[in-house]
DNA sequence: ATAATGACTATTT
DNA sequence: CAAATAGCCATTA
């Protein structure tokens, strides 16, 4: 399995109504210090299905302008899932996901 | 081989 | 809280 294709994997495994960050899934999917990647990954991936809406910054903050189409969609889409966005970000203390050993094992190739 | 780039991050001002 | 700083590292030019 290639590095897009574990990143693609892990944000698939965040639940709905969760936010992880990138470094966070960079972490999970067996690549330390590479948040940059996953941010490329996303960009590039045409998946419909990936759930990239719920990965964010570090701080909670969405990684777009909140004016942006992009920004206005992600908050659009968060809010549809229950997650409150004020001033382009979220309270991580409240939605960050908080991975099971269960899930950590699943994404590792078990 | 060198330099710039980037859906990032942590720390310090 | 905002801005600068310094790491980060594969990719691209």
């Amino acid at each position: 399995m290639d590095k897009p294709q574990k990143i693609i994997s892990v944000v698939k495994l965040i639940p709905k109504g969760s936010v992880a960050s990138y470094g966070q899934v960079a972490d999970l999917a067996g690549l330390p210090r590479r948040a940059r990647l996953v941010g490329k990954v996303l960009r590039e991936a045409d998946d419909l299905s990936l759930p990239w809406h719920r990965v964010l910054r570090a701080n909670g903050t969405i990684a777009f302008e909140a004016q942006s189409e992009q920004g206005q969609h992600q908050t659009a889409r968060l809010n549809e899932e229950g997650i409150v966005v004020v001033s382009n970000k979220v309270d991580l203390k409240k939605y960050q996901w908080q991975p099971t050993l269960t899930e950590i094992l699943l994404q590792l190739n078990f």
